[in-house]
DNA sequence: CTTATATATTTTGCGTGCAAACTATTTGCA
DNA sequence: TGCAAATAGTTTGCACGCAAAATATATAAG
């Protein structure tokens, strides 16, 4: 089987193109395309546990604590004990991750704008369509 | 933007399912999806060199050096120098590699259509047809 | 011939991914 | 009540992915 049929291998390149064409998109706000995504998924729920934004991000909770690890210090979010359950976290944005969250949003719709730029809106619909039933 | 609309989301997110997909069909193997792949790109260019390697797998210089380190020792693999040039390195297939290669060929087939029996015909070419394209 | 530049590969450092083990806490059930 | 099983989150270990620096060698230009 030819590597360009191969479907493993044609997404882990495109995933990976995108990841580097979207870090360079964020080259300047000093964070990483998952740092990017944490934020904009918390920005919808602010205040939601640590698992629930792994649900909402589809991160993995083992690479989730290392993103929010990183996030806490540099002082876009904070993590707070629940009352109800000792076990579990809540997640908030700070007011400058809120505001680094409204960038964020514009500048990724421009960043896929832009990496789209090749497809006409209905391939880029059905492309979006066919990556969300895999 | 919601998040299932960001196609660096989109992509990464696939990226990860299907690799841990093939990752499961691999496991009585012992490789990884990127070795796989490695093992499977050199089977159609034995003897080329590193860099040479690395642009029909689409991978940078560095990763591959760390693959080349890993599959090497296992066996499946030799660096020999260049006789021409000091700098370079070719890469060969052993016996080893070579058989399972073969395997690899029939077991990537396989998973690649289950990983995509979702969708139809015309849409997983529709799919592998967009994603050559980003 | 010699030096500046280019190329091939490796090393280093940091950030994901993820399986597996671990800790702390909560819940279900006898 | 008391304890086994489930759940939330962290830690550990290994494999990419990649930018940047380092090393070794080759090539070009004067």
């Amino acid at each position: 089987m030819r590597l360009d049929n191969c479907i493993f291998y044609l997404l882990s390149r495109s995933a990976r193109s995108g990841a580097r064409f979207y870090k360079k998109q964020l080259e300047e706000l000093g964070l990483t395309p998952v740092q990017s995504i944490v934020l904009q998924a918390l920005a919808v729920q602010d205040g939601c546990t640590t698992s629930q934004l792994g649900k909402a991000a589809e991160l993995d909770n083992a690479t989730l604590t290392g993103v929010l690890d990183r996030l806490c210090p540099a002082g876009y979010l904070e993590r707070k004990a629940s009352p109800d359950d000792r076990r579990t976290q809540h997640i908030f944005l700070t007011e400058r991750g809120q505001e680094i969250a409204e960038v964020l949003d514009s500048l990724t719709e421009e960043a896929n704008a832009r990496f789209l730029a090749a497809l006409s809106d209905r391939e880029r619909d059905d492309l979006k369509a066919l990556l969300t039933r895999l």
